[in-house]
DNA sequence: AACTAGTGTTAACGTGTGTTAACCGGTCAA
DNA sequence: TTGACCGGTTAACACACGTTAACACTAGTT
């Protein structure tokens, strides 16, 4: 448990929002309070956290306008609505906007403490799953590289090393790093055969002319979409 | 969607579980009402449902002390609590019982919905005789597989094969490590009889081309639907 | 004792994956 | 400009695994 997990808190009533903060800190997340919807939106690109809990009724931005706008970035993230409304018609906006889970006011910490642990758990799995990279959709599971209609299987190592390529996308993937995870050891022969295997991604990563690993000499591989 | 997903639901006040029922069945579920604990253990030993919904107020027997009596005979299968009470102290002890999921009342029909989508999706856990692999259904200590109306026998080796691989889904299945299980070492011809197991399990397997045995050369097996 | 059905093992041959080698071009410091 | 160096690419290779069928063993039956 090297760093603790980011969970982005957007809720304006200061009361409330330091309490929730507070416990949640003492089970080991980081808590990034913000108190509106723009304040949430801004913190969001600048620190990346793994979940979001939003309160649907917030100054400036609400909740549910704030969760389309990150869903235009990121697909995936998992969202918790915090919502005083008891009407149905909301919850199930929120949902259609991609929001993974939600929960009335007033609410127990161990309520949201479970919500955030299962979804958590979930996403965790799902991100491996359907990863999309350009025209691309990359299931690291199933080792499937799919592009509209036709499917490509990878090998168990080409989807290994694409994985790590994804993980770092648009930053530079270690040479040396990548070589001591998947060959084991950064030595001579396991360099020339990860250059074997970049050529063979890039073949099959062809079909979009957007996609492409770049070599950065001496440093490692960055790919680009 | 052959047969509807059936769902136990124990409630004593008539008209909340009447309405919650109805509900439920729009949704294409089969419900199951009880109207105490005792009533419900005995829907539950007879009718095997696979997910209950609890009050955790109810006469004859409590919710919490179903659900106890209920993971006797499976560890598996989700419960979904109702509890009017707010207390912290209630929740966690329902989640202590091994319970999945709970519902402060008053809830609406959305909510309660979510949940048990979420808990069927997750609760591809394992119990060692009615495990859900795809489209098929493998009973370990049977060592049946079931495709709908036709089913296969196995044999002993091949259910214990199947049954490593289905714990480990979706994720590797150490070659070596299951060689010493199974085979009690890992040389050669152990190796080899192996293999040809694995190709017993790809044939019966075939009928949903979902479930698909990977192999990772070196490693070993990845079981995944 | 011979027959049968069911199960697991061994053998033989074919295929797929990762490694190594060989040859190539581009980069950068001297 | 040169030559060492890094990486790109292709093909040959070794070996892990796939597949099928023959074989051996066991237990139950006649």
């Amino acid at each position: 448990m090297s760093n603790p997990i980011k969970i982005l808190l957007a809720e304006d009533e200061p009361a409330l929002g330091q309490i929730v903060k507070e416990s949640l800190e003492t089970r080991n997340f980081e808590v990034i309070l913000c108190k509106d919807g723009t304040e949430a939106y801004q913190s969001y690109l600048e620190k990346r956290p793994k979940l979001l809990v939003l309160d649907v009724m917030m100054p400036k931005k609400d909740g549910f306008t704030l969760a389309e706008e990150i869903r235009k970035r990121d697909v995936d993230v998992p969202i918790i609505f915090l919502t005083a409304k008891s009407q149905t018609k909301d919850v199930v906006q929120g949902f259609h906007l991609g929001g993974n889970d939600y929960l009335k006011k007033p609410f127990s910490m161990e309520e949201l403490i479970v919500r955030i642990h299962a979804l958590l758990n979930r996403s965790q799995k799902q991100s491996k799953d359907n990863i999309s990279l350009g025209k691309f959709t990359f299931n690291y599971t199933k080792q499937l590289l799919v592009f509209g209609d036709d499917q490509q299987n990878l090998t168990h190592k080409e989807a290994e090393l694409l994985y790590h390529l994804i993980e770092k996308k648009n930053d530079v993937l270690d040479r040396s790093e990548i070589l001591k995870k998947l060959w084991g050891d950064d030595d001579f022969f396991n360099a020339r055969s990860m250059d074997v295997f970049i050529t063979k991604l890039r073949k099959k990563l062809k079909k979009d002319e957007n996609v492409q690993i770049i070599n950065l000499r001496g440093l490692g591989y960055k790919l680009i979409c």
